[in-house]
RNA sequence: GGAGGGAUGGCCGAGCGGACGAAGGCGGUUGUCUUGAAAACAACUGUGGCAGCAAUGUCACCGGGGGUUCGAAUCCCUCUCCCUCCGCCA
């Protein structure tokens, strides 16, 4: 969310900001009326609330003194006044409502860093790191040689629950919880992060806070019965954590990290990506979330992609920094990396996290502030990023390390966490 | 799922229709005293909206929402959460 006093002496910045962005319903033009509107009957029918306020203490004083009469009058204006504060109030209720629905629905302004571009044609590859491998016959696709493994039955996920469900089975289980293990342990030892095990189930303020709800409902797992909403990733729940917080400049900056699965309904992209376990409802993640001092914001941004590459590097996966452009950026973040790891059997560049930063649009929503030395309250700077996602990352394991008998070599770094197995098939 | 009891400021806790943004205590900040610290004493100490260059004024907030009333922390309805007992369950 954006600050509305912000927005009406930056008219001509915001309008500029939005046209950078591929969302042309964003209602911040609605926004700024509405709040013209809200604004004149809120003076209004605090005027009124003035008067009858004072109007009540001169009735209860008039009644002790005995004079009745004078009483009895001045109660009966007083409750003209009210019937008139009832009526601006349900206008206002109704304008205000409509304002904060527009509100939550307008997308974070881009950074000056985001390349300027209408859609992801403007995504700037910034750092490119390892080879891609060669091989002396054809690489198998993940779909094949999960198959032929027998680690991933994708035809079995369907029997169970449908399609882009899967099952890990054997070593490709043990794979992902090896994955997991050591992400989570670099994060925590090396990076000062804390592990949190958050809900996987929500409650909608939680959805609104990071910015899924009011717009992309669509995209999410609902349990209606009890209003519970499955998170699409650690970062909700995470984020979540300092909602309606106040932290002292002590507690920044904070760093968490959380294995969760997340639930997507991915309704939008049927036909597409349909093979193997690239794009599925249900998937491992371990995500790093971080709260900091406004100052910070930027400089955080690159830390939190250095701690998600360094995974990368040393499972020694080729991989790539993307730079995103405008109108390729998520509806709440204001600058935003990609790593993208090169899977050799498919031939493509997967993306296996995403970092942004989201200045205070998250904070606010979420309403997270802390005081500063100086004991003003602000917002704080919220940060996340994917450390990394497990699936995408199984399959680079296993396109980039298969070997021409048909087994996968288990990259040094993981073997600890495998019982000292080196090799899958 | 059934029966009961609760929710008040950073924390504890009073208030149960007008003088209450809210007693008192703790904590915090500042000052006096002290070589310094402690103690004691004094003052200050919630969040947000609106108007204003500002000083300031004004409105709202006592778990959330709605209602009764001239007037609600206080009465009524409803929801959420917490606690106790029973049932069920890993």
């Amino acid at each position: 969310m954006l600050d509305i006093r912000w927005m009406r002496e930056h008219r001509a910045e915001l309008a500029a900001a939005m046209a950078k962005l591929n969302d042309t319903e964003a209602p911040w033009e609605k926004a700024l009326e509405l709040d013209e509107r809200r604004r004149a009957i809120l003076t209004r029918v605090e005027a009124l609330r003035a008067e009858r306020n004072s109007g009540s203490k001169e009735v209860g004083r008039l009644y002790q003194a005995g004079q009745r009469s004078e009483a009895d009058a001045l109660k009966a204006r007083m409750a003209s006044i009210g019937d008139e504060i009832a009526q601006l109030d349900a206008e206002l209720r109704e304008v205000e409502a409509a304002f904060n629905d527009a509100m939550l629905r307008i997308p974070n302004p881009p950074d000056p860093e985001a390349p300027v571009a209408p859609d992801e044609s403007g995504n700037r590859v910034v750092l490119e790191v390892g080879t891609r491998p060669s091989f002396a016959f054809t690489p198998l696709a993940h779909w094949d040689l999960g198959e032929k493994l027998g680690i991933i039955d994708v035809e079995r996920g369907a029997k169970l629950a449908g399609s882009r469900f899967y099952v890990l089975r054997g070593a490709g289980a043990l794979l992902q919880r090896a994955l997991a293990n050591y992400f989570l342990d670099v994060h925590t030892t090396e990076h000062g992060y804390e592990e949190v095990y958050p809900p996987f189930m929500v409650r909608g303020e939680c959805m609104v806070g990071t910015g899924n709800l009011p717009k992309f409902g669509d995209n999410l797992y609902r349990d209606v019965e009890e209003d519970y909403w499955f998170i699409p990733t650690a970062e909700v729940p995470v984020t979540n954590l300092h909602r309606d917080e106040i932290l002292a400049a002590s507690d920044l900056p904070r760093y968490y990290v959380a294995h969760t699965p997340c639930f997507r309904r991915e309704k939008l992209s049927a036909g597409k990506d349909v093979r193997g376990i690239k794009r599925v409802h249900q998937f491992e993640k371990v995500e790093m979330v971080k709260f900091v001092a406004p100052e910070h914001g930027r400089a955080e941004l690159e830390s939190l992609v250095a701690n998600a590459e360094v995974l990368v590097a040393r499972l020694g996966l080729p991989y790539r920094r993307v730079l995103i452009a405008t109108g390729d950026l998520s509806f709440v973040a204001c600058l935003k990396y990609d790593i993208e790891v090169w899977a050799a059997g498919c031939q493509e560049w997967l993306e296996i996290s995403s970092c942004s930063w989201f200045r205070d649009f998250q904070a606010r929503r979420a309403n997270i502030r802390y005081r500063t030395a100086e004991g003003k309250i602000e917002y704080v700077h919220t940060l996340n990023g994917s450390g990394l996602a497990l699936p995408r990352i199984i399959i680079a394991i296993l396109e980039n390390y298969q070997q021409p008998d048909g087994t996968v070599v288990v990259p040094e770094v993981l073997r600890p966490y495998m019982g000292g197995r080196s090799v899958i098939g």
